[in-house]
DNA sequence: GTCTTCATGTCGGAT
DNA sequence: ATCCGACGTGAAGAC
Protein backbone atom coordinates (compact mmCIF):
# COMPACT_ATOMS: atom_id res chain seq x y z
CA UNK A 1 0.00 0.00 0.00
CA UNK A 2 1.53 3.32 -1.45
CA UNK A 3 0.15 6.76 -1.27
CA UNK A 4 2.49 8.04 -4.33
CA UNK A 5 1.18 7.37 -8.19
CA UNK A 6 1.89 3.77 -9.50
CA UNK A 7 3.03 3.35 -13.32
CA UNK A 8 4.41 0.32 -14.89
CA UNK A 9 5.29 0.25 -18.38
CA UNK A 10 3.93 -2.97 -20.36
CA UNK A 11 3.58 -4.71 -17.14
CA UNK A 12 3.25 -8.35 -17.26
CA UNK A 13 -0.11 -9.44 -16.07
CA UNK A 14 1.14 -10.34 -12.69
CA UNK A 15 2.38 -7.03 -12.17
CA UNK A 16 -0.72 -5.63 -13.35
CA UNK A 17 -2.72 -7.28 -11.06
CA UNK A 18 -0.77 -6.42 -7.88
CA UNK A 19 -0.86 -2.51 -9.20
CA UNK A 20 -3.89 -3.51 -10.02
CA UNK A 21 -5.25 -5.20 -6.82
CA UNK A 22 -3.10 -2.88 -4.50
CA UNK A 23 -5.15 0.34 -6.54
CA UNK A 24 -8.59 -0.67 -5.40
CA UNK A 25 -7.15 -1.67 -2.19
CA UNK A 26 -5.90 2.05 -1.62
CA UNK A 27 -9.14 3.81 -3.39
CA UNK A 28 -6.73 4.98 -6.16
CA UNK A 29 -8.29 5.60 -9.24
CA UNK A 30 -6.85 2.74 -11.86
CA UNK A 31 -5.94 3.52 -15.25
CA UNK A 32 -4.53 0.66 -17.64
CA UNK A 33 -4.71 0.60 -21.47
CA UNK A 34 -3.64 -2.35 -23.55
CA UNK A 35 -5.39 -4.81 -26.14
CA UNK A 36 -8.18 -6.03 -25.05
CA UNK A 37 -11.44 -7.69 -25.65
CA UNK A 38 -14.63 -6.75 -23.58
CA UNK A 39 -18.07 -9.05 -22.70
CA UNK A 40 -21.12 -7.10 -21.16
CA UNK A 41 -23.83 -9.21 -19.82
CA UNK A 42 -26.92 -7.69 -17.68
CA UNK A 43 -29.89 -5.08 -19.15
CA UNK A 44 -28.65 -5.76 -22.68
CA UNK A 45 -25.77 -8.05 -23.65
CA UNK A 46 -22.03 -7.23 -25.72
CA UNK A 47 -18.79 -8.32 -27.16
CA UNK A 48 -16.21 -6.54 -28.11
CA UNK A 49 -13.19 -7.75 -30.15
CA UNK A 50 -9.55 -6.84 -29.15
CA UNK A 51 -8.49 -3.56 -30.08
CA UNK A 52 -6.45 -1.37 -27.91
CA UNK A 53 -8.16 0.59 -25.04
CA UNK A 54 -7.79 2.57 -22.46
CA UNK A 55 -9.84 0.94 -18.80
CA UNK A 56 -10.60 3.14 -15.28
CA UNK A 57 -11.66 1.66 -12.88
CA UNK A 58 -13.15 3.82 -9.69
CA UNK A 59 -12.73 3.39 -6.35
CA UNK A 60 -16.64 3.66 -6.26
CA UNK A 61 -17.07 0.70 -8.24
CA UNK A 62 -17.54 2.49 -11.69
CA UNK A 63 -15.35 0.96 -14.68
CA UNK A 64 -15.40 2.60 -17.90
CA UNK A 65 -14.00 1.17 -21.15
CA UNK A 66 -12.80 4.16 -23.82
CA UNK A 67 -11.89 3.72 -27.44
CA UNK A 68 -9.81 6.29 -29.23
CA UNK A 69 -12.94 7.75 -30.14
CA UNK A 70 -16.01 9.16 -29.13
CA UNK A 71 -17.12 10.84 -25.73
CA UNK A 72 -19.13 7.94 -24.51
CA UNK A 73 -16.79 4.72 -22.99
CA UNK A 74 -17.89 1.54 -25.63
CA UNK A 75 -18.74 0.09 -22.30
CA UNK A 76 -18.89 0.95 -18.41
CA UNK A 77 -20.01 -0.86 -15.20
CA UNK A 78 -22.05 2.07 -13.14
CA UNK A 79 -20.78 3.41 -9.19
CA UNK A 80 -21.64 0.51 -7.25
CA UNK A 81 -19.85 -2.29 -8.80
CA UNK A 82 -17.61 -4.43 -7.32
CA UNK A 83 -14.20 -5.13 -9.03
CA UNK A 84 -12.54 -8.36 -9.10
CA UNK A 85 -8.91 -8.95 -11.12
CA UNK A 86 -7.14 -12.31 -11.84
CA UNK A 87 -4.81 -13.90 -14.48
CA UNK A 88 -5.78 -16.22 -16.50
CA UNK A 89 -4.35 -18.04 -19.19
CA UNK A 90 -1.74 -15.13 -18.93
CA UNK A 91 -4.85 -12.49 -19.38
CA UNK A 92 -5.19 -9.87 -16.94
CA UNK A 93 -9.12 -10.26 -16.75
CA UNK A 94 -11.26 -7.68 -14.97
CA UNK A 95 -14.36 -8.27 -13.91
CA UNK A 96 -16.59 -5.79 -12.65
CA UNK A 97 -20.42 -6.97 -11.29
CA UNK A 98 -23.25 -5.84 -9.19
CA UNK A 99 -26.43 -7.50 -8.70
CA UNK A 100 -29.51 -4.91 -8.84
CA UNK A 101 -29.87 -5.37 -11.59
CA UNK A 102 -27.96 -8.28 -12.46
CA UNK A 103 -24.47 -7.13 -14.43
CA UNK A 104 -21.26 -8.86 -15.06
CA UNK A 105 -19.01 -6.80 -17.41
CA UNK A 106 -15.26 -8.55 -18.15
CA UNK A 107 -12.50 -7.33 -19.67
CA UNK A 108 -9.51 -9.31 -20.96
CA UNK A 109 -6.33 -7.82 -21.33
CA UNK A 110 -4.07 -9.88 -24.37
CA UNK A 111 -1.27 -7.09 -23.97
CA UNK A 112 -0.41 -4.00 -21.42
CA UNK A 113 0.85 -0.78 -22.49
CA UNK A 114 0.40 0.62 -18.86
CA UNK A 115 -0.73 0.50 -15.57
CA UNK A 116 -1.65 3.14 -13.03
CA UNK A 117 -3.30 3.73 -9.80
CA UNK A 118 -3.64 7.49 -8.34
CA UNK A 119 -4.60 8.20 -5.38
CA UNK A 120 -6.15 11.70 -4.71
CA UNK A 121 -8.17 13.88 -3.13
CA UNK A 122 -11.45 15.82 -4.35
CA UNK A 123 -12.87 18.47 -1.86
CA UNK A 124 -14.59 21.05 -4.51
CA UNK A 125 -17.76 20.68 -5.98
CA UNK A 126 -19.19 21.78 -9.42
CA UNK A 127 -20.17 25.29 -9.41
CA UNK A 128 -22.74 25.26 -12.88
CA UNK A 129 -24.59 27.95 -14.33
CA UNK A 130 -27.62 27.80 -16.84
CA UNK A 131 -29.60 25.08 -15.73
CA UNK A 132 -33.58 25.08 -16.09
CA UNK A 133 -33.24 26.00 -12.16
CA UNK A 134 -31.60 29.23 -13.03
CA UNK A 135 -34.57 29.96 -15.49
CA UNK A 136 -36.52 29.49 -13.26
CA UNK A 137 -34.93 31.15 -10.62
CA UNK A 138 -35.08 33.97 -13.40
CA UNK A 139 -38.86 33.90 -14.04
CA UNK A 140 -39.56 33.71 -10.31
CA UNK A 141 -37.26 36.99 -9.93
CA UNK A 142 -39.23 38.55 -12.66
CA UNK A 143 -42.63 37.05 -13.14
CA UNK A 144 -43.28 39.35 -16.42
CA UNK A 145 -40.70 37.76 -18.05
CA UNK A 146 -43.13 35.02 -18.70
CA UNK A 147 -46.19 37.64 -19.31
CA UNK A 148 -47.68 40.52 -17.82
CA UNK A 149 -49.63 40.34 -14.71
CA UNK A 150 -48.04 36.87 -14.23
CA UNK A 151 -48.29 35.63 -11.00
CA UNK A 152 -46.35 32.35 -9.60
CA UNK A 153 -48.06 30.35 -6.81
CA UNK A 154 -46.15 27.44 -6.29
CA UNK A 155 -43.04 25.12 -8.21
CA UNK A 156 -42.94 21.90 -8.51
CA UNK A 157 -46.93 21.57 -8.03
CA UNK A 158 -48.16 18.10 -7.67
CA UNK A 159 -50.98 17.12 -10.39
CA UNK A 160 -52.04 13.12 -11.54
CA UNK A 161 -49.71 13.80 -14.48
CA UNK A 162 -46.39 14.95 -12.04
CA UNK A 163 -44.67 18.09 -10.66
CA UNK A 164 -45.62 21.15 -12.52
CA UNK A 165 -42.41 23.41 -13.30
CA UNK A 166 -44.08 26.71 -12.23
CA UNK A 167 -48.09 27.16 -11.12
CA UNK A 168 -49.77 30.73 -11.63
CA UNK A 169 -52.09 32.81 -12.27
CA UNK A 170 -52.13 35.21 -15.07
CA UNK A 171 -53.58 38.99 -14.84
CA UNK A 172 -57.37 37.58 -15.11
CA UNK A 173 -56.61 34.77 -12.47
CA UNK A 174 -56.71 32.14 -14.76
CA UNK A 175 -54.54 29.14 -14.00
CA UNK A 176 -51.37 28.86 -15.96
CA UNK A 177 -49.06 26.21 -16.24
CA UNK A 178 -45.69 27.00 -16.99
CA UNK A 179 -43.12 23.93 -18.25
CA UNK A 180 -39.71 25.51 -18.58
CA UNK A 181 -36.68 23.80 -20.40
CA UNK A 182 -33.38 25.20 -21.00
CA UNK A 183 -32.98 25.14 -24.79
CA UNK A 184 -34.43 24.33 -28.10
CA UNK A 185 -37.62 22.07 -27.21
CA UNK A 186 -39.15 19.63 -29.58
CA UNK A 187 -42.31 17.81 -29.86
CA UNK A 188 -41.24 15.69 -26.39
CA UNK A 189 -41.89 19.22 -24.63
CA UNK A 190 -44.96 19.97 -25.64
CA UNK A 191 -46.64 16.40 -24.73
CA UNK A 192 -45.10 17.00 -21.27
CA UNK A 193 -46.77 20.80 -21.16
CA UNK A 194 -50.18 18.53 -22.61
CA UNK A 195 -50.04 15.61 -19.78
CA UNK A 196 -49.58 18.81 -17.05
CA UNK A 197 -52.53 21.01 -18.73
CA UNK A 198 -54.99 18.26 -18.69
CA UNK A 199 -54.28 17.09 -15.48
CA UNK A 200 -54.60 20.18 -13.85
CA UNK A 201 -58.17 20.93 -15.93
CA UNK A 202 -59.25 17.51 -14.78
CA UNK A 203 -58.10 18.05 -11.04
CA UNK A 204 -59.54 21.86 -10.73
CA UNK A 205 -62.36 19.93 -12.58
CA UNK A 206 -62.88 23.38 -13.95
CA UNK A 207 -64.60 24.69 -16.74
CA UNK A 208 -62.18 27.82 -17.11
CA UNK A 209 -60.03 25.98 -18.84
CA UNK A 210 -56.28 25.75 -18.06
CA UNK A 211 -53.54 28.10 -19.66
CA UNK A 212 -50.07 25.67 -20.81
CA UNK A 213 -47.08 28.29 -21.37
CA UNK A 214 -43.61 26.67 -22.42
CA UNK A 215 -40.70 28.67 -21.45
CA UNK A 216 -37.78 27.45 -23.28
CA UNK A 217 -35.26 30.02 -26.02
CA UNK A 218 -36.41 28.47 -28.82
CA UNK A 219 -39.08 25.89 -30.72
CA UNK A 220 -38.82 23.85 -33.47
CA UNK A 221 -41.43 23.56 -36.39
CA UNK A 222 -43.15 20.49 -35.33
CA UNK A 223 -43.29 21.28 -31.92
CA UNK A 224 -45.22 25.19 -32.44
CA UNK A 225 -47.37 23.29 -34.49
CA UNK A 226 -48.12 20.87 -31.75
CA UNK A 227 -48.66 24.02 -29.58
CA UNK A 228 -51.17 25.62 -31.87
CA UNK A 229 -52.87 21.94 -32.16
CA UNK A 230 -53.48 22.13 -28.57
CA UNK A 231 -54.05 25.41 -27.72
CA UNK A 232 -50.83 26.08 -25.97
CA UNK A 233 -48.40 29.33 -25.36
CA UNK A 234 -44.60 29.60 -26.14
CA UNK A 235 -42.29 31.92 -24.76
CA UNK A 236 -39.02 32.67 -25.53
CA UNK A 237 -36.56 33.16 -22.85
CA UNK A 238 -33.04 32.17 -22.08
CA UNK A 239 -31.69 30.52 -18.63
CA UNK A 240 -29.29 32.68 -18.36
CA UNK A 241 -28.01 36.60 -19.84
CA UNK A 242 -26.34 35.45 -23.19
CA UNK A 243 -23.04 34.39 -22.02
CA UNK A 244 -19.80 37.00 -23.75
CA UNK A 245 -17.61 34.12 -25.22
CA UNK B 1 7.30 11.20 -31.83
CA UNK B 2 7.46 7.64 -30.79
CA UNK B 3 5.17 4.82 -30.95
CA UNK B 4 5.70 3.01 -27.70
CA UNK B 5 3.60 4.04 -24.34
CA UNK B 6 5.39 7.22 -23.57
CA UNK B 7 4.42 8.29 -19.39
CA UNK B 8 6.35 10.30 -16.86
CA UNK B 9 5.82 10.15 -13.16
CA UNK B 10 5.21 13.21 -11.54
CA UNK B 11 6.50 15.56 -14.52
CA UNK B 12 7.13 19.41 -14.42
CA UNK B 13 4.98 21.44 -16.42
CA UNK B 14 7.37 21.09 -19.75
CA UNK B 15 7.97 17.42 -19.35
CA UNK B 16 4.10 17.61 -19.30
CA UNK B 17 3.40 19.72 -22.73
CA UNK B 18 5.95 18.34 -24.59
CA UNK B 19 4.52 14.36 -23.99
CA UNK B 20 0.63 15.71 -24.30
CA UNK B 21 1.94 17.65 -27.64
CA UNK B 22 3.59 14.98 -29.11
CA UNK B 23 0.33 12.80 -28.01
CA UNK B 24 -1.50 14.85 -29.55
CA UNK B 25 0.35 14.95 -33.04
CA UNK B 26 1.02 11.07 -33.06
CA UNK B 27 -2.56 10.86 -32.36
CA UNK B 28 -2.88 9.05 -29.07
CA UNK B 29 -4.97 8.96 -26.20
CA UNK B 30 -3.35 11.05 -23.62
CA UNK B 31 -3.53 10.62 -19.33
CA UNK B 32 -3.42 13.26 -17.06
CA UNK B 33 -3.32 12.94 -13.03
CA UNK B 34 -3.05 15.73 -10.78
CA UNK B 35 -4.36 18.33 -8.93
CA UNK B 36 -6.50 20.95 -11.66
CA UNK B 37 -9.29 23.28 -11.50
CA UNK B 38 -11.87 23.47 -14.37
CA UNK B 39 -13.05 26.23 -16.54
CA UNK B 40 -16.25 25.81 -18.67
CA UNK B 41 -18.27 28.21 -20.85
CA UNK B 42 -20.43 27.14 -23.61
CA UNK B 43 -23.92 25.84 -23.53
CA UNK B 44 -23.77 26.46 -19.96
CA UNK B 45 -21.18 27.65 -17.53
CA UNK B 46 -19.35 25.91 -15.17
CA UNK B 47 -15.90 26.28 -12.42
CA UNK B 48 -14.18 23.45 -10.34
CA UNK B 49 -11.98 24.45 -7.74
CA UNK B 50 -8.82 22.47 -6.87
CA UNK B 51 -9.11 18.61 -6.96
CA UNK B 52 -7.33 15.48 -7.88
CA UNK B 53 -9.06 14.38 -11.30
CA UNK B 54 -7.87 12.04 -14.03
CA UNK B 55 -8.14 13.62 -17.44
CA UNK B 56 -8.05 11.90 -20.74
CA UNK B 57 -7.31 13.60 -24.72
CA UNK B 58 -8.54 11.57 -27.32
CA UNK B 59 -7.64 11.94 -30.98
CA UNK B 60 -10.85 12.81 -32.44
CA UNK B 61 -10.89 16.02 -30.18
CA UNK B 62 -12.47 14.64 -27.47
CA UNK B 63 -11.87 15.88 -23.31
CA UNK B 64 -13.07 14.43 -20.30
CA UNK B 65 -12.38 15.48 -16.96
CA UNK B 66 -13.11 12.46 -14.31
CA UNK B 67 -12.90 12.24 -10.57
CA UNK B 68 -12.89 9.65 -8.75
CA UNK B 69 -16.40 9.14 -8.33
CA UNK B 70 -19.25 8.79 -10.91
CA UNK B 71 -19.30 7.21 -14.27
CA UNK B 72 -19.84 10.61 -16.12
CA UNK B 73 -17.20 13.25 -16.18
CA UNK B 74 -17.77 16.43 -14.23
CA UNK B 75 -16.48 18.30 -17.47
CA UNK B 76 -16.02 17.73 -20.75
CA UNK B 77 -15.33 18.37 -24.40
CA UNK B 78 -17.24 16.18 -27.37
CA UNK B 79 -15.19 15.07 -30.22
CA UNK B 80 -14.63 17.54 -32.89
CA UNK B 81 -12.32 20.18 -30.34
CA UNK B 82 -9.34 21.39 -30.71
CA UNK B 83 -6.96 20.89 -27.88
CA UNK B 84 -3.94 23.03 -26.83
CA UNK B 85 -1.35 22.69 -24.38
CA UNK B 86 0.71 25.56 -23.15
CA UNK B 87 2.50 26.60 -19.67
CA UNK B 88 1.31 29.55 -18.01
CA UNK B 89 2.79 30.65 -14.85
CA UNK B 90 4.30 27.56 -14.00
CA UNK B 91 1.13 25.71 -14.81
CA UNK B 92 0.28 23.09 -17.41
CA UNK B 93 -2.65 24.35 -19.05
CA UNK B 94 -5.22 22.65 -21.61
CA UNK B 95 -7.58 24.72 -23.67
CA UNK B 96 -10.46 22.42 -25.72
CA UNK B 97 -12.67 24.36 -27.97
CA UNK B 98 -15.14 24.30 -30.52
CA UNK B 99 -17.09 26.73 -32.58
CA UNK B 100 -20.62 25.54 -33.12
CA UNK B 101 -21.77 25.85 -30.54
CA UNK B 102 -18.93 28.23 -29.06
CA UNK B 103 -17.89 25.92 -26.40
CA UNK B 104 -14.43 26.08 -24.27
CA UNK B 105 -13.41 24.47 -21.49
CA UNK B 106 -9.86 25.39 -19.39
CA UNK B 107 -8.17 22.54 -17.53
CA UNK B 108 -4.86 24.40 -15.28
CA UNK B 109 -2.95 21.83 -13.17
CA UNK B 110 -1.27 22.83 -9.78
CA UNK B 111 0.39 19.54 -10.03
CA UNK B 112 1.24 16.18 -12.04
CA UNK B 113 1.35 12.95 -11.04
CA UNK B 114 1.38 11.12 -13.90
CA UNK B 115 1.82 12.36 -17.78
CA UNK B 116 0.64 9.44 -20.31
CA UNK B 117 0.11 9.11 -24.06
CA UNK B 118 -0.95 5.36 -26.08
CA UNK B 119 -1.10 4.99 -29.44
CA UNK B 120 -2.99 1.81 -31.01
CA UNK B 121 -5.52 0.31 -33.07
CA UNK B 122 -9.20 -0.32 -32.81
CA UNK B 123 -10.70 -2.68 -35.73
CA UNK B 124 -13.65 -4.40 -33.97
CA UNK B 125 -16.76 -2.48 -33.56
CA UNK B 126 -19.62 -3.44 -30.66
CA UNK B 127 -21.90 -5.34 -31.32
CA UNK B 128 -25.08 -5.17 -28.93
CA UNK B 129 -27.91 -7.18 -28.47
CA UNK B 130 -30.91 -6.53 -26.47
CA UNK B 131 -32.00 -3.33 -28.02
CA UNK B 132 -34.98 -1.58 -29.63
CA UNK B 133 -34.24 -2.64 -32.91
CA UNK B 134 -34.13 -6.48 -31.83
CA UNK B 135 -37.40 -5.67 -30.16
CA UNK B 136 -38.40 -4.99 -33.75
CA UNK B 137 -36.96 -7.95 -35.48
CA UNK B 138 -38.69 -10.02 -32.72
CA UNK B 139 -41.84 -8.64 -33.77
CA UNK B 140 -41.66 -8.62 -37.91
CA UNK B 141 -40.84 -12.18 -37.54
CA UNK B 142 -43.72 -13.28 -35.25
CA UNK B 143 -46.39 -10.37 -35.20
CA UNK B 144 -48.75 -12.04 -33.04
CA UNK B 145 -47.01 -11.52 -30.27
CA UNK B 146 -48.87 -8.55 -30.33
CA UNK B 147 -51.94 -10.16 -31.13
CA UNK B 148 -53.04 -12.81 -32.87
CA UNK B 149 -54.08 -11.78 -36.35
CA UNK B 150 -52.00 -8.03 -36.39
CA UNK B 151 -50.32 -7.47 -39.55
CA UNK B 152 -46.93 -4.82 -39.69
CA UNK B 153 -47.41 -2.83 -42.93
CA UNK B 154 -44.06 -0.39 -42.52
CA UNK B 155 -41.49 -0.22 -40.20
CA UNK B 156 -40.56 3.54 -39.86
CA UNK B 157 -43.86 4.86 -41.45
CA UNK B 158 -43.84 8.75 -41.73
CA UNK B 159 -46.37 10.85 -40.25
CA UNK B 160 -46.50 14.13 -39.54
CA UNK B 161 -45.81 13.51 -35.72
CA UNK B 162 -42.72 11.31 -36.78
CA UNK B 163 -42.45 8.64 -37.83
CA UNK B 164 -43.81 5.73 -36.18
CA UNK B 165 -42.28 2.17 -35.06
CA UNK B 166 -44.43 -0.68 -36.32
CA UNK B 167 -47.67 0.11 -38.90
CA UNK B 168 -49.47 -2.09 -39.67
CA UNK B 169 -53.61 -3.81 -39.55
CA UNK B 170 -55.45 -5.60 -37.12
CA UNK B 171 -57.15 -8.35 -38.22
CA UNK B 172 -60.29 -6.48 -38.70
CA UNK B 173 -58.37 -4.39 -41.01
CA UNK B 174 -58.10 -1.45 -38.53
CA UNK B 175 -55.29 0.62 -38.74
CA UNK B 176 -52.63 -0.33 -36.00
CA UNK B 177 -50.09 2.33 -34.43
CA UNK B 178 -47.29 0.48 -32.09
CA UNK B 179 -44.66 1.79 -30.46
CA UNK B 180 -41.65 -0.07 -29.06
CA UNK B 181 -39.69 0.34 -25.84
CA UNK B 182 -36.48 -1.34 -24.65
CA UNK B 183 -37.24 -1.03 -21.00
CA UNK B 184 -40.12 -0.07 -18.66
CA UNK B 185 -41.71 2.81 -19.95
CA UNK B 186 -43.00 5.88 -17.66
CA UNK B 187 -45.59 8.82 -19.00
CA UNK B 188 -42.96 9.92 -21.91
CA UNK B 189 -43.62 6.59 -24.05
CA UNK B 190 -47.15 7.16 -23.88
CA UNK B 191 -47.04 10.74 -24.95
CA UNK B 192 -45.12 9.57 -28.01
CA UNK B 193 -47.58 7.27 -29.02
CA UNK B 194 -50.37 9.58 -28.41
CA UNK B 195 -49.07 12.01 -30.63
CA UNK B 196 -48.81 9.34 -33.47
CA UNK B 197 -52.00 7.60 -33.32
CA UNK B 198 -53.15 11.56 -33.05
CA UNK B 199 -51.10 12.10 -35.91
CA UNK B 200 -52.07 9.02 -38.33
CA UNK B 201 -55.79 9.84 -37.69
CA UNK B 202 -55.37 13.23 -39.06
CA UNK B 203 -53.37 11.73 -41.96
CA UNK B 204 -56.05 9.17 -42.72
CA UNK B 205 -58.78 11.59 -41.76
CA UNK B 206 -60.41 8.37 -41.14
CA UNK B 207 -63.28 7.95 -39.10
CA UNK B 208 -62.48 4.43 -37.99
CA UNK B 209 -60.23 5.32 -35.72
CA UNK B 210 -56.65 4.38 -35.59
CA UNK B 211 -55.33 1.92 -32.36
CA UNK B 212 -52.36 2.43 -30.04
CA UNK B 213 -50.40 -0.07 -29.17
CA UNK B 214 -47.74 0.40 -26.39
CA UNK B 215 -45.34 -2.65 -26.93
CA UNK B 216 -42.45 -2.82 -23.84
CA UNK B 217 -41.70 -5.35 -20.90
CA UNK B 218 -43.58 -3.29 -18.45
CA UNK B 219 -44.99 0.11 -17.92
CA UNK B 220 -45.53 2.57 -14.64
CA UNK B 221 -48.68 3.36 -12.92
CA UNK B 222 -49.27 6.72 -13.98
CA UNK B 223 -48.18 5.40 -17.87
CA UNK B 224 -50.73 2.62 -17.83
CA UNK B 225 -53.53 5.32 -16.45
CA UNK B 226 -52.43 7.59 -19.34
CA UNK B 227 -52.99 4.41 -21.47
CA UNK B 228 -56.16 4.27 -20.21
CA UNK B 229 -57.37 7.72 -20.88
CA UNK B 230 -56.47 7.78 -23.73
CA UNK B 231 -57.87 4.75 -25.15
CA UNK B 232 -54.35 2.80 -26.02
CA UNK B 233 -53.23 -0.34 -25.10
CA UNK B 234 -50.55 -2.12 -23.61
CA UNK B 235 -48.91 -5.41 -24.65
CA UNK B 236 -46.02 -6.67 -22.51
CA UNK B 237 -42.58 -7.81 -24.63
CA UNK B 238 -38.82 -7.78 -23.79
CA UNK B 239 -36.55 -7.45 -26.39
CA UNK B 240 -35.07 -10.77 -26.15
CA UNK B 241 -35.58 -13.81 -24.48
CA UNK B 242 -34.26 -13.96 -20.70
CA UNK B 243 -30.86 -13.68 -20.23
CA UNK B 244 -29.30 -16.88 -18.57
CA UNK B 245 -27.34 -14.40 -16.28
C1' DG C 1 -36.37 0.40 -3.64
C1' DT C 2 -39.64 2.79 -7.76
C1' DC C 3 -40.99 6.85 -10.23
C1' DT C 4 -40.23 11.04 -12.68
C1' DT C 5 -37.60 14.40 -15.02
C1' DC C 6 -33.22 17.02 -16.16
C1' DA C 7 -28.87 16.83 -18.79
C1' DT C 8 -23.28 21.30 -21.21
C1' DG C 9 -27.03 14.75 -21.91
C1' DT C 10 -24.50 11.84 -26.29
C1' DC C 11 -25.20 9.44 -30.50
C1' DG C 12 -26.94 8.01 -34.93
C1' DG C 13 -29.81 8.51 -38.83
C1' DA C 14 -32.56 11.17 -41.95
C1' DT C 15 -33.60 15.38 -44.22
C1' DA D 1 -26.75 21.99 -40.51
C1' DT D 2 -31.20 20.83 -37.84
C1' DC D 3 -34.55 17.56 -36.27
C1' DC D 4 -35.91 13.57 -33.93
C1' DG D 5 -35.81 9.69 -30.96
C1' DA D 6 -32.98 5.79 -28.69
C1' DC D 7 -29.76 4.89 -25.00
C1' DG D 8 -27.19 -0.98 -21.18
C1' DT D 9 -28.81 6.46 -21.22
C1' DG D 10 -26.79 8.54 -15.99
C1' DA D 11 -27.89 11.40 -11.95
C1' DA D 12 -30.88 13.64 -8.61
C1' DG D 13 -34.84 14.32 -5.91
C1' DA D 14 -39.36 12.75 -4.18
C1' DC D 15 -42.01 9.18 -2.15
Amino acid sequence: MTDGPQTVKRPDPAQAKALVTDGIESDAVVTLFGRCTVDYDGRAASTLGPGDRLVVLKPDGTTLVHTDEGQQPVNWQPPGCTHEVRVDDDQLVLRSERSTPAELLVVRFDSLDHAGAFAGTDPSDLDLVGTEADLKDRILEDPTLVESGFEPRATERETPAGAVDIYGEDADGKAVVVELKRRRVGPDAVGQLTRYVDALERDLHAETDVRGILVAPSVTDRARRLLAERGLEFVSLEPAAESTR
